[in-house]
DNA sequence: TTGTAGGCGTTATCAC
DNA sequence: GTGATAACGCCTACAA
């Protein structure tokens, strides 16, 4: 076992000093034709690498990015993590992840470990705890010590820091009007608690769309889940809480669901109850998970774009990181917003 | 903008010396109670934390995990992490990722990134490409230099080191079983080509079931994908393939897949075909994924234990790691095989 | 009880 | 053209 070769054993086993074979290396001016042959080549022998954990010493950078998100078994998460990885890598960045669980307290332990000199900037997605809470303290001071920060999709305004967000409102709104304008008159709002930004603007946008087109929102339509904590959803309690919706409204022929398994579950409930989708009843998810595509019927969903947010927000991060050169210039931090698309499969018309 | 505040600083602000206040702050009898006390007031007042990077370089250790997967959009893998975060955390160590996005090169160049330094050891599963091509030069290279590996899922004999896998063989021939004591005559398979293990490993399992039950396995019963590196399934080129495999055999009475987008195709293509599920065919898949839970009918699946493989994988490197006392004293590796589970749903009677 | 010095691996500056 | 030295932040053996 050989570990690892470094400047200190090429200099000794080629009789000259560390820093000639540090300049040689780097093809220095310097240093004469001939050492630089002998150091390269033996170099390339023994697969010399500087390294990693000494260089984020010297340079007070580490070239890696922490990202934190709540739940990594979740298409939209891991497509933002690709994203970023796919920047982060091109641009010469390593990804280091933290799952906070939606815990508030493994969010803050999580940053703590890696703000430690682990990294130089996080991306991530707030918790629903957090988020509950309303404490952001640990954000806040993590960016007070030089740490950028970049949000994406659950994001609070009280923050000041950049942000990549999906167009949730116009998302939803387009959504509904897609439904109106396939002759839905009675159409039914799967969504959650107001705590949940998303789920806020998804709402409003639910209630902007009938609006526009003179309907009125009637409260009995609206079925608002308490998905708190629990990120696995109980499905028996789920179905059972849109069955409810649909038998206390029997007219219903469109249902919008601010998430996949919402809206699977409504067609699954509403094929239980003998509707048939998309004739009797038209069903519109959010997200571009996989569920959609692979249901039966395929699902009408709304695409947040997730690998190009975590792009985006992989390059926002990076570009801030590399122009700490006017410090604390110009403090002014932008809010991306991905623009989303309805596509369009068999559970509408 | 504080920068993060470090021993010299508290020094320097208390008149000590750093190894006086180092010493004070990990509680050190040789220093004086007075002593303690102002620098451990000083060091919480300012939020002190040793700096990660400077203690790596210190102790030649990272604490750090690398975990390298050929793509990260994918619920088996997802599943995997978050098992190995989970234990990783609780034992004190972070996880970098790296994708390999199915590439020989993409995992060759990341390995490279991470092993100079970075990370401690790795866990990691074997790209598609790299398992074509048997070159393996770049994991005994590593190992080589003293830093641990352990493999999982997509692993090859050839390499010497702890692996953790899932029991494919016997997870198949008891789904094989289960559908012959189903009453299924005439049983398809739906495999990849064999360079992937763990098709190959599935495909034995059948083929063994077949044979225990003195059924003699035919040929135009197999059906072998080529998704090489494509992972990216092209669904309409896989459903007329399976639609072929119908067709060319009507007798077919029960399917097995080797994974779950075959699976649901299988479903998909027989309902078309006019045939029942599960009265005229009976349909397994493997993987513990969302889509079998949530597809109508619920698909009968092996259930892998995917985020059970990512906490074993992690006791395994970290216990290594943790015993590099006695070096290279046994050289023994482990080959951790994790049993499946039959999930029955409604894809089978 | 406190402080000094050396080293982890690297690079930059400056002296020879 | 080459090498010694200092520094990044921390820890620890040893000296005072």
């Amino acid at each position: 076992m050989k570990r690892k070769i470094t400047l200190k054993q090429i200099a000794r086993e080629l009789d000259v000093s560390i820093s000639t074979v540090s300049k040689a290396l780097r093809n220095s001016a310097e240093i004469s034709e001939d050492t630089k042959q002998k150091v390269q080549a033996f170099a390339k022998l023994y697969n010399y690498r500087p390294n990693n954990i000494a260089l984020s010493l010297k340079n007070r950078k580490t070239n890696t990015i922490g990202i934190i998100i709540p739940e990594i078994v979740h298409h939209f998460f891991s497509k933002v993590i690709r994203g970023v990885e796919l920047v982060a890598n091109n641009r010469g960045y390593n990804v280091i992840i933290g799952l906070s669980n939606e815990s508030f307290s493994k969010e803050v332990i999580n940053m703590d470990m890696l703000a430690n000199g682990s990294i130089d900037g996080f991306i991530l997605s707030i918790s629903k705890e957090t988020l509950q809470l309303q404490d952001y303290h640990h954000f806040n001071e993590t960016m007070s010590q030089g740490m950028p920060i970049v949000m994406f999709d659950r994001v609070v305004s009280d923050i000041k820091c950049d942000k990549v967000i999906v167009d949730d409102l116009n998302g939803a709104k387009n959504a509904v009007k897609k439904l109106i304008e396939n002759k839905c008159k009675s159409i039914a709002l799967i969504t959650t608690k107001d705590y949940v930004s998303v789920g806020k603007l998804r709402t409003q946008g639910y209630l902007e769309a009938l609006e526009e087109h003179k309907m009125t929102p009637k409260a009995d339509l609206i079925l608002k889940i308490d998905d708190t904590l629990d990120y696995k959803v109980d499905l028996e309690e789920l179905e059972s809480e849109i069955e409810q919706l649909f038998k206390s409204n029997k007219k219903i022929d469109g249902v919008f669901a601010v998430n996949e398994l919402y809206a699977l579950s409504a067609m699954k409930v509403a094929r239980k109850l003998g509707l048939d989708i998309p004739n009797d009843v038209q069903v519109i998810g959010f997200t571009d998970g996989v569920l959609s595509k692979h249901s039966t019927p395929s699902l009408t969903t709304v695409s947040q774009h997730a690998q190009h947010m975590g792009e985006k927000a992989a390059d926002l991060l990076i570009d801030k990181l590399e122009n700490e050169i006017n410090e604390d210039a110009d403090e002014e931090y932008q809010t991306v917003i991905i623009a989303t698309d309805l596509i369009e499969r068999e559970s509408t018309k």
